[in-house]
DNA sequence: CGTTTCTTGTGGAACGTTTCCCGTTCACCA
DNA sequence: TGGTGAACGGGAAACGTTCCACAAGAAACG
């Protein structure tokens, strides 16, 4: 069917290394022989077989990344950064969604080794570190995306968490916000970073730290917003009510602000509302939504330029952590009285 | 590294071949061997190598998805539908996104040849058949997803898009609208057969057609609402203005309902937007959105039923072209006077 | 008892590359 | 004239799997 090497080597009377070594640019090969070798591969169109090579070099040119959600836009970004940064690379990136299911995931894990890629990417919804002992089992190195683990000295590449939580709270405080709750989601490492930060800016502002402002919705849903709309109920009924909300994402947010109009209030005249993410939909919103960046698509050129470089080394090389700093997205869901930037 | 065939066959005192045909379930072997041979597979937790499985049976267990762009949210959700379809089936998904750019599309094209995937779906943003012709000459099979061609008997899953047109213009008619306007993106298939249906369902209810209310946004824009606004603000400079615009798709409804509003005019009252896709946000926007839901999951099933199918076939399928019905999901950009259904 | 048939298994080759190592050829130098 | 070393090219083996054809043995049959 496929035109091979050995079909080329036939019709120019030399030999399928030579061949081989021509296309890939060996130098005991010379000048004029690879011009004539280039130039019957371009006629005959000749497509080397992948398969083959794998199997004789051991290595796929396939990089394997794993997401919670495709639907989630933040990380759709992500994977559009990192596919951007690999086009041309000769490097192909496989996608698949656990659909924020563990099990899911670590079948997807499971295929990938079996695959053989060259590259894991993983933005994880894991708790335990042991999928990731399997990984390296199978010699497979890979990288942290967007969610770490103590405890795991692996690569990741992800923003500052702390400083995230630190920023939205700052936020709220500087807007006039003086009693603030938070929405967190399934306890992973951003989540907990987030409450770090959140409480450092309480703290920073004396304000004192109260546990019944802090809800957390466990498992998310379809985008995650059908339970933050629930915490958000409970959290209004209190007495006084909050009149700022720190979420930890934009979906959640998207289901506050329902949450607080469908009580008859407003945002942010009675209630502020900020997330994490700043989505492409944000400017879209019944009130559009501040938010704190996240630099998706930076996470994932980032990752890429990481993973090349894994790859080409040949001795294993010492993770460390690439954190990126976030950034304030003010929009009309946090403009009480003063307008601090443009969205 | 990895465990071989061969170690497993040394271990239990038989041949490589006996192995293999024990894992693949072949009749001509005992059901005590085969046992056998589970469980010391199990124990050495053996993998496949699917290199060398591709080589010698020239089938890569690997489908294609090209698709236009992957933060666009209907597109997303049929890679969903698909990618839960094909869930243990023991075919991997590699999803690339052509950003919308022809020749980018075409050089995804070209490394899924090369990587000799065994079926291709895709999301054409080319308006000539040449593509394909070369498709067909590396032996590929292919499933049109959304965007069919005239002239191409190709497999196709998608819409029927004469219907949506007719839909959501009817349904503007239904609500009072008497100036209808038409917001059009890139001449593919899906616009001419939107364009066909708003044309029909104008002449049913006997009002004329008017080209000038009929604008079309060239090349879309990251999320293509730009032009859409821009467009819309051509059309409330007319006089009389349309009441009501029919939007080729959620986005560029998201552009138009922003140029309404920052006109100072309402929506709906003053004009009643409609788009298609029936994105998951659209319950969130500034004013809800009306659209016609394309079963982007259901699209997405189908194409990967129908990709198993074509894969399993040894012969050569006579296409036929699947168009699933749309429906419509009244929200409030069209609740001019009466409530017809809830969102 | 010889022949056929079924069951269960094996031998050898093939898939298309690459890699390691060795062989020419030729020019140049001492 | 012999030796040295580039420069260019090839031979053989290997990667891990599957497929075609056939073999050994037992059972069934005439």
């Amino acid at each position: 069917m496929g035109v091979t090497l050995k079909d080329i080597a036939r019709d120019l009377g030399v030999s399928v290394i030579t061949v081989s070594k021509a296309l890939r640019n060996h130098s005991d090969i010379s000048e004029q022989t690879k011009a004539r070798v280039l130039k019957r591969c371009q006629e005959l169109n000749y497509r080397p077989n992948l398969a083959a090579r794998a199997l004789v070099t051991g290595r796929t040119n396939m990089i394997g990344f794993v997401i919670p959600d495709l639907l989630h836009t933040f990380f759709s970004e992500v994977v559009r950064g990192v596919s951007v940064a690999l086009r041309n690379s000769g490097y192909t990136l496989v996608v698949t969604s656990s659909e924020q299911d563990p099990k899911i995931e670590r079948q997807a894990v499971e295929q990938f080794i079996t695959r053989r890629v060259d590259m894991l990417l993983i933005a994880s919804t894991h708790w335990t570190v042991e999928m990731f002992r399997r990984i390296e089992e199978a010699g497979i190195p890979y990288i942290l995306i967007d969610r770490s683990f103590v405890g795991l000295a692996a690569h990741f590449v992800g923003v500052n968490d702390e400083e995230v939580g630190a920023l939205a709270t700052q936020h709220l405080v500087d807007t006039g916000c003086k009693r603030i709750a938070h929405i967190g989601g399934p306890a992973l490492s951003p989540l907990l970073g987030r409450l770090e930060g959140y409480k450092r800016a309480l703290a920073k502002n004396n304000i004192p730290f109260d546990s019944d402002l802090v809800m957390s919705t466990d498992r998310a849903e379809e985008l995650g917003d059908a339970a933050a709309y629930s915490a958000t109920q409970v959290l209004l009924g209190q007495n006084p009510r909050p009149d700022g909300i720190f979420c930890y994402n934009d979906l959640a947010a998207y289901g506050a602000i329902s949450a607080i109009l469908d009580a008859g209030l407003r945002v942010p005249e009675d209630v502020s509302v900020i997330g994490c993410g700043n989505l492409l939909y944000n400017k879209f919103l019944r009130v559009p939504l501040t938010s704190v960046d996240q630099q998706s698509a930076v996470i994932g050129q980032r990752a890429a330029k990481l993973a090349l470089q894994l790859i080409e080394a040949d001795q294993p090389v010492v993770p460390k952590p690439i954190y990126l700093e976030p950034r304030l997205v003010v929009r009309a869901s946090t403009r009480k009285q003063k307008a601090l930037a443009r969205s």
